[in-house]
DNA sequence: GTTTCGGTTCTTTTT
DNA sequence: GAACCGAAAC
């Protein structure tokens, strides 16, 4: 019996719900988890399950929102067998599709060294187009816009036309113009032989429809498809889960439709509940019974969700005994909030709380801008997943240029992006050599060298010859990204640094940190795609391992996703700020998303929760704005929370 | 013709 | 804090 292999007394370990969607047998199957239930933990049981019944690891797909998540799960799910589970794919929707396309993309028309665009990427390429055009006026719509209008389309599968004509029918701008646009930004990707996030989702789903036998051999290969968080997932994301699944149709989707929150980004929370009308021998199982919240914060939850009628209501149950209401704390203004949370947070810390049982949310990053300075005021040690990527951060995108270039001879972008740096140097004059060189660095030779040299004048031509003579030595075969790097910023990027950023220190650090991982990777190609593909999360749980540092967390609600702490505070719950009036206003459906964001932001907190409502705003001319408490705040029963007035009010 | 710099404006959420 | 614009500087 090989269920012996393994010393896990599943039964003993699992609630009845839980045990029931952990050893359901084959098929499609739909667990719907409320937030709180063991959702991971159920997940996390369910691989160490399948591997006791016998199942290769290798033979199991797990699709998670985060890669942090992904390598959580296995972790945990290996910790609970005695033979190793390694070999799982896990990963997010963008990963797997990488993997794919890496191997299969010249059947799409693409090399399989394309590049990956991230955003900032992206957004200068969607730029240098508009110009090309010379629309480049005050009123054509900005590159995000643009990259939205793509990006929704893609996401949804539907047409750019129908995109453009629904987004921008109010501005006054040409639709054609904006097509024609969107048209280069197509041809440029494939020129440069590149995918931007929605390309590498949607070219995926491409092999599995327009190669489907050359697929095969996945098709046959996932025994079990596990993905998380379905509630979140688009249309393309869905349909790939539906092609990669449809030998074996073992099937498991783990979600829950209140919070799903990111349908401005094409994810349908209809997609989870419509799940068995497509699989018509779905089985259903719910998870209610809550383990993380004590019945004070569930009874605020459950009034919460009230207020969206149209959703498939179910009730938390709670397990853990009554504590206290959550707080509502009435204070001044922003500053006044920032004051009353630092002094919480001393509160909690005499009561025992350690400084990461604590998270502080908020809807949007600028929310907390006031706090932050409060913070390194008072000297309370914070981190925060801020607005920006790790990676996305000028210094990192800077040293990664070199070796994008002596990875693929033909990246304009990373050209243009290192010739940028050199004194005296813009992106007119990178791009002008860039089309003088034919569009490829592929060495830096005699000739190259000197059409370089000569375009360039005082200081750029030593600094130039210094980093290619450093990009001469790089060697494809190997792990040699670190060479590269570490010559790069020797040679040229220190000096630059120190003279172009405040902190140059610090960003410095944070090159040593990249060049320290560099090699860690088989391949400069695979440093480069997971540096493009990997989140704020991922990032930020490589830094903790490594500093152990113990710190209050600021995070926005999203990112707070599926995380839970001791004690949870959320920033500005007024009209005006949360919900954000732009979503309300956007579509039909915003608020009841806003809604959902309010419920994940409460249901984060185990034992604390505390709301902050400032009176009034203060606006950048000075004046004074009266806001009134949030609508998710006034619509609760008053006596679910208990009120309390800070400071001057 | 380009680059660079300073001032101004606005800030949703993310792979 | 970053994107945009206009003007000075090269």
């Amino acid at each position: 019996m090989n269920r012996l292999s393994t010393a896990v007394d599943f039964e003993k370990a699992l609630n009845a719900e839980q045990y029931a969607a952990v050893t359901a047998g084959e098929g499609p199957l739909l667990v719907l988890a409320a937030a709180g239930t063991g959702k991971t933990r159920t997940l996390v049981y369910r691989l160490a399950w399948l591997a006791a019944q016998g199942v290769p690891p290798s033979r199991v797909l797990l699709l998670t929102f985060t890669n942090k998540a992904a390598r959580e799960m296995l972790e945990r799910a290996a910790s609970l067998l005695t033979t190793p589970s390694s070999g799982i794919w896990g990963g997010t929707f963008h990963h797997l599709c990488n993997r794919l396309l890496r191997r299969h993309a010249e059947r799409i028309g693409f090399a399989s060294n394309y590049t990956i665009l991230d955003r900032d990427d992206a957004r200068s390429l969607v730029g240098r187009c508009v110009k090309d055009r010379k629309l480049n006026h005050r009123e054509f719509p900005k590159p995000d816009v643009l990259l939205d209008c793509v990006s929704r389309a893609a996401n949804c599968s539907r047409s750019v036309e129908a995109i453009i004509a629904e987004r921008l029918d109010e501005a006054d701008v040409d639709p054609d113009a904006v097509l024609k646009v969107l048209k280069d930004y197509a041809a440029a990707k494939q020129r440069l032989q590149s995918m931007d996030f929605d390309d590498l989702l949607v070219n995926g789903l491409r092999l599995f429809v327009e190669h489907a036998g050359e697929m095969t051999p996945y098709l046959d290969r996932f025994l079990h498809v596990l993905v998380d968080e379905y509630q979140d997932t688009n249309p393309v994301q869905a349909s790939l889960v539906d092609r990669v699944a449809a030998r074996h149709r073992n099937i498991m989707v783990v979600g829950d439709d209140f919070q799903s929150i990111y349908a401005w980004r094409g994810a349908d929370f209809r997609n989870i509940l419509s799940f068995p009308d497509r699989y018509a021998d779905t089985r259903i199982i719910k998870l209610e019974t809550n383990y993380r919240s004590v019945p004070e914060v569930l009874a605020v939850a459950n009034a919460c969700i009230r207020g969206n009628p149209d959703q498939f209501q179910k009730t938390l149950r709670a397990t853990r005994s009554a504590y206290q209401r959550p707080l509502l704390a009435m204070v001044r203004d922003g500053g006044e909030q920032a004051r009353f949370v630092v002094d919480y947070l001393r509160r909690l810390r005499r009561d025992g709380y350690a400084p990461d049982d604590i998270a502080i949310l908020y809807r949007a990053h600028y929310h907390a801008m006031e706090l932050q300075m409060e913070l390194t005021r008072e000297r309370v040690a914070y981190t925060i997943t801020s607005g920006v990527r790790f990676f996305e951060q000028a210094h990192i995108k800077d040293v990664l240029a070199p070796l994008r270039l002596v990875e693929h001879a033909g990246d304009e972008l990373a050209f243009v992006r290192l010739l940028s740096l050199l004194p005296g140097v813009g992106e007119r004059t990178a791009l002008k050599l860039w089309q003088s060189l034919g569009g490829r660095l592929p060495a830096t030779d005699e000739v190259t060298m000197g059409r370089i040299t000569r375009a360039l004048k005082g200081d750029a031509v030593d600094a130039w010859k210094a980093i290619a003579r450093v990009m001469a030595r790089y060697e494809p075969m190997g792990r040699h990204a670190s060479v590269v790097l570490k010559g790069f910023v020797e040679a040229f990027y220190e000096r630059h640094a120190l003279n172009t950023f405040e902190n140059a220190e610090q960003r410095l650090q944070d090159v040593d940190e990249l060049i320290t991982h560099a090699d860690r990777f088989e391949s400069t190609e695979a440093l480069l795609s997971e540096v493009a593909l990997m989140t704020n999360l991922d990032a930020e749980a490589d830094a903790v391992d490594k500093q152990d540092l113990k710190r209050v967390r600021l995070s926005t609600i999203h990112q707070a996703k599926g995380l839970e702490w001791p004690a949870v505070i959320v920033l500005w719950m007024t009209e005006g700020m949360f919900p954000s009036p732009r979503s309300v206003q956007e579509s039909a459906d915003g608020e009841a998303e806003e809604r959902r964001l309010f419920y994940v932001a409460l249901t984060r907190a185990k034992t604390e929760l505390c709301f902050c409502v400032p009176a009034v705003r203060r606006m950048r001319d000075g004046g004074v704005m009266p806001c009134e408490p949030s609508r998710f705040i006034t619509e609760l029963p008053p006596d679910l929370l208990r009120r309390q007035r800070a400071g001057f009010y």
